[in-house]
DNA sequence: ACAGAAGCTTA
DNA sequence: GTAAGCTTCTGTT
């Protein structure tokens, strides 16, 4: 062995148990004998094996060994008999496995090596010593943590289960010490499973912390009174022999006396029949086939190697497909097309509705005619069409999901069925290479053909045709330019059959074109290998690209016409893509997060969690992980046995924070501090650990993402960050707003509706007290809790006026015995009571709920009051608790979706209301019922009347409410304070 | 690597 | 009892 060689060390032993865990239970059906672990074992050893013929794939070995324990005795148990002397014995089904994939070794041709007296992982550090000396490099495929301290600078770890290479920083980052500390490490923490001490009250973290600041085991060892924690301290000097005698268990030995040298290890071609023979025995027929095809051996001609397993084996391919596809699309479009009669195209909106959608499923989609485009000649004829036919479906290829990242890699257009094509720009060659590859050649330079594109996407008399166009125009609008006018099919489909499925462009093709859109992965890949669009294939990408844009014409050729069928029309022009450009500035403003703020809250909270853990751990009297919710109600009802367990659906218990808040209030100690130790690492994990991820590198602002059909009921969500889900409730929460900053000289202006949908109730149910609570601004929990209870408003008793407000909300929700029984913590025959009593008050109410549950069972969707619909097609269902949960979202929806259409009816007015009254503010978030806005501080005094006045007067012309909105706003530097 | 469950955050 | 999204753990590829 030589410098330049590398060896792969596989833990033989290590994976078989792994494998057997992870993988279902597989049995040779000729006899029954389990092989689920070789099967595993096997296609491990094969994949490293084809992934080292590949040289474009990773780390090539010329070395390679598989290693094993001899027995579970080892030269440890002489001087500590303990060790591993918990261990139980292996599952009855594992065990004639050992033997078989110690054969399957012998069959892949690969050295099987074990020692008495030794582990597997002695030999192993051994190996990687000599190879070390030897100058090659070593990869050890395990992902022990015992190990880990062989990593260095030619020694690297790489686990085949979870493809994930470990190298120095990989342990750093996991057990917060570098390799060479990981002994000293184990021998503070210990291993239960090996039986192995450790100082009891130390683990990973503590021990880190520790080696960090005494250097090594035998520092620590030596100051250990220098320690502050009393606990701390004592247990480490009372166990101070405990955690030698750990260290001597830990250590492996690397000069085991080996017989076999390394040069006995060099890889050689797996030797097909005999693989395939051992494979055949095995019954491995998958794998057979694939070592067959690879090796070039006809594995008909292999006879299996075992005679008690003689078995004629097949081993030809699968047959692949059974007849075209069937979707529900196609159905649908039968129907549809089945309507239209003889009349022409174009007579009625249904008809033309129909007769598109016939169109769309005889016009079949032809990849083959999509054309790259290369230069400008080409482009500027293709431009100039699309001119002519004044309508163009466009999309842009870029290398991120997120458009305030992505660059932009080409686009496509298409201006007719299957008449589309791809302009790559920026596509690279080399994935590999180091520097990055070279831009490939015969494409148009991105300035070029962003120059001549721009007229067209700006051009008043074109229509762009985009799926999700909101994406489109944040990438274009970051090249300067600004799309107009456009139509979005997401959004359409999303306005007609809102509540029946996804709209994406793959649901959507499916549905409507019966059509199967390749996914990226199939180009790019998935996960560690993926790689940006700008290394996939040109001729591929024009496949997909091109594709893309067909796909999104076809569909708006079919789908455009079914607005006006169904009267919808309005609801996309009003509220659906007016909001797109609205939201993509927000996008794009972003809001500034303080860095330090959430790191100093961090380090808070990063404490105040230690200190729990600390006590959690003394409390149960081990180090169990309290993340764990399985570990947690074994330890709370099985081993401490207390009252109160309940079992989840999947037959764990139980460990919600609603049970252990009672079981705490009974005064029980360990229960309380898991839920403070829950939200800490809530606020820490979710919060000030993971928004500065989300600060974007230039402009320095955090920009969430808005998805406008992604709810039923016809809110926005925000994901990447969330920033609709940021804490309010708590104090410690709280704390995380004040991270959210209003730049120099600016504030941040918080609007936010009071009461919305109970107003919505209000108007919509006719409720005569109700609206006139409102019209008053009295307190609406209040009047009710005084109708109910025939209480006066005046000196009323909190618990009144809360369980009115709990009713309040449980109607908006669709109210239930059970639930606001759960709610308030009553028995149900009591909530039943008061929702009896509620609707003998407001018998307005009950009307509105069964008109709402009758409308939705007649029609299969119901209406908020602009004329948004919200499909529910399994409220007929004939399964009571899927019908009575469709009844309750019925209910809720046209009170939220309202809502959520009254403030992006606010929304899309906001910024034209602002521009007249000649201020500068800028609407950054939306939260449901608020917006937030940023202006100078000069202009908050003129803002918010303007903001407020938008809001509340939302709903007109279209709709003049009997109940008067209205809208609390305030201004500060933060976002608590704001709120 | 990915999916599902459990849990927690918001309106 | 409604509507969302994110993190961790767990089991399975």
């Amino acid at each position: 062995m030589k410098k330049g060689d590398h060896l792969f060390l596989v833990d033989g032993s290590g994976y078989i148990f792994r494998a057997y865990h992870a993988l279902p239970p597989l049995n040779r059906k000729s006899d029954g004998l389990p092989t689920n672990a070789v099967l595993g074992f096997c296609n491990m050893v094969w994949k490293l094996m084809q992934d080292a013929r590949n040289t474009d794939v990773g780390i090539v070995p010329t070395h390679f060994a598989v290693i094993f324990d001899y027995s579970s005795k080892t030269f440890r148990n002489e001087f500590y008999p303990e060790y591993k002397a918990n261990r139980n014995a292996p599952p009855e089904d594992l065990i004639p496995q050992f033997g078989l994939i110690r054969q399957a070794t012998v069959a892949f041709n690969l050295p099987c090596l074990e020692m008495e007296g030794f582990e597997a992982d002695d030999l192993i550090a051994t190996y990687c010593k000599l190879a070390c000396e030897a100058g090659a490099d070593t990869t050890i495929i395990s992902s022990d943590k015992d190990l880990m301290q062989l990593v260095g600078p030619t020694v690297g770890m790489y686990d085949p289960m979870k493809d994930r290479q470990i190298g120095i920083p990989e342990v750093i980052e996991k057990w917060g010490v570098p390799p060479e500390k990981m002994i000293d490490l184990q021998a503070l923490t210990g291993d239960s499973v090996d039986n192995v001490p450790g100082v009891p009250g130390i683990g990973p973290k503590t021990a880190a912390q520790l080696l960090e600041q005494f250097g090594d085991l035998d520092g620590l060892l030596a100051r250990a009174g220098e320690i502050k924690q009393d606990k701390r301290r004592e247990s480490i000097i009372a166990n101070a022999d405990k955690a030698r005698i750990s260290r001597q268990l830990v250590t492996l030995k690397n000069d085991v006396p080996v017989t076999d040298g390394l040069d006995d290890f060099v890889l050689h071609a797996p030797d097909g029949p005999k693989l395939i023979g051992f494979l055949k025995t095995m019954e491995f027929t998958s794998l057979t086939r694939r070592v067959a095809e690879a090796t070039s051996t006809e594995a008909g001609d292999v006879q299996a190697v075992a005679v008690t397993v003689e078995r004629a084996d097949t081993a030809h391919g699968p047959d692949v497909g059974s007849g075209a596809p069937v979707s529900t699309g196609t159905n649908e479009a039968a129907q549809a097309a089945a309507t239209a009669d003889t009349a022409r195209a174009g007579d009625t909106p249904s008809l033309l509705s129909a007769l598109r959608l016939e169109a769309a499923s005889a016009a079949k989609i032809e990849p083959g005619a999509y054309v790259a485009i290369r230069d400008t000649a080409t482009l500027k004829t293709w431009l100039a069409q699309a001119k002519e036919t004044g309508i163009v479906a466009f999309d842009t290829e870029t290398t991120s999901s997120d458009p305030m990242l992505a660059d932009l890699i080409g686009f496509s257009l298409a201006i007719g069925p299957s008449r589309a094509a791809y302009v790559p720009l920026a596509h690279k060659s080399g994935a590999g290479d180091l520097l990055g590859g070279g831009t490939l050649e015969n494409q148009i330079p991105v300035r070029e053909a962003l120059a001549l594109l721009k007229p067209l996407l700006e051009d008043k008399s074109v229509l762009k045709i985009a799926q999700d166009a909101k994406y489109d125009i944040v990438v274009m609008s970051r090249h300067g330019i600004d799309i107009a006018p456009f139509d979005d099919t997401m959004l359409i489909s999303y306005v007609l059959d809102a509540g029946t499925g996804h709209h994406t462009l793959s649901s959507l093709a499916d549905k409507w074109l019966g059509h199967a859109t390749t996914p990226l992965k199939d180009l790019a890949g998935s996960g560690r290998s993926s790689v940006g669009f700008e290394q996939v294939d040109i001729d591929r990408a024009t496949a997909y690209a091109a594709g893309h844009a067909d796909v999104a014409l076809r569909l708006w050729q079919v789908l455009k016409p079914r607005l006006a069928a169904k009267g919808l029309v309005s609801v996309y022009e009003r509220l659906e893509r007016p909001l797109v450009p609205v939201l993509a500035r927000m996008e794009q403003r972003g809001i500034s997060v303080d860095r330090q703020i959430l790191s100093r809250l961090s380090g808070e909270l990063a404490q105040g969690a230690a200190r729990l853990e600390e006590e959690i751990y003394g409390l149960v009297g081990e180090r169990i992980n309290i993340g764990s919710p399985k570990q947690l109600g074994d330890i709370l009802f099985g081993r401490m046995g207390l009252p109160g367990g309940s079992k989840t659906k999947t037959g764990q218990w139980s460990t919600s924070a609603q049970l252990l808040e009672d079981l705490a209030a009974e005064g029980h100690e360990l229960p309380r501090k898991i839920v403070d130790w829950r939200q800490l690492t809530k606020l820490k994990s979710t919060y000030t650990d993971a928004l500065p991820g989300f600060i974007h590198p230039d402009t320095k602002r955090v920009h969430t993402s808005y998805a406008l059909a992604a709810t039923t009921t016809g809110r926005l969500s925000s994901s990447d960050p969330n920033l609709q889900n940021i804490p309010v409730r708590t104090a410690e929460g709280r704390k995380i707003r004040t991270a959210f900053i209003a730049d120099k000289g600016q504030k941040l202006v918080s609007a936010d509706y009071s009461q919305i949908e109970l107003r919505v109730l209000a108007h919509v149910a006719e409720i005569p007290q109700l609206t006139q609570a409102f019209a008053d601004g009295a307190d609406i929990h209040a009047i009710t809790a005084s109708e109910m209870f025939s209480v006066p408003v005046e000196g009323m008793p909190s618990e009144v006026r809360r369980r009115a407000k709990a009713i309040n909300f449980g109607i908006i929700y669709g109210i239930s015995a059970f639930g606001l029984a759960n709610q308030l913590s009553i028995p149900r025959e009591e909530a039943g009571a008061y929702i009896k009593k509620y609707f003998e008050r407001f018998p307005g109410i009950r009307d509105y709920i069964e008109a709402t549950k009758a409308y939705a069972r007649e029609h299969g969707f119901v209406e908020t009051i602009f004329g948004r619909r919200i499909h529910y097609p399994e409220i007929r269902s004939s399964n009571p608790s899927i019908r009575a949960f469709n009844e309750r979202a019925s209910i809720n929806a046209r009170l939220q979706g309202t809502a959520a259409d009254i403030i992006r009816r606010a929304m899309v007015h906001m910024d034209e209301a602002l521009e007249k009254a000649g201020l500068s503010a800028r609407m950054l978030l939306q939260v449901h019922d608020e917006l937030i806005f940023e202006t100078v501080e000069a202009e908050v005094e003129a803002t918010i009347p303007v903001v407020r006045r938008v809001m509340e007067n939302a709903p007109m012309p279209a709709i003049s409410m009997s109940v008067p909105l209205h809208v609390d706003a305030r201004a500060a530097n933060n976002w608590d304070e704001a709120h």
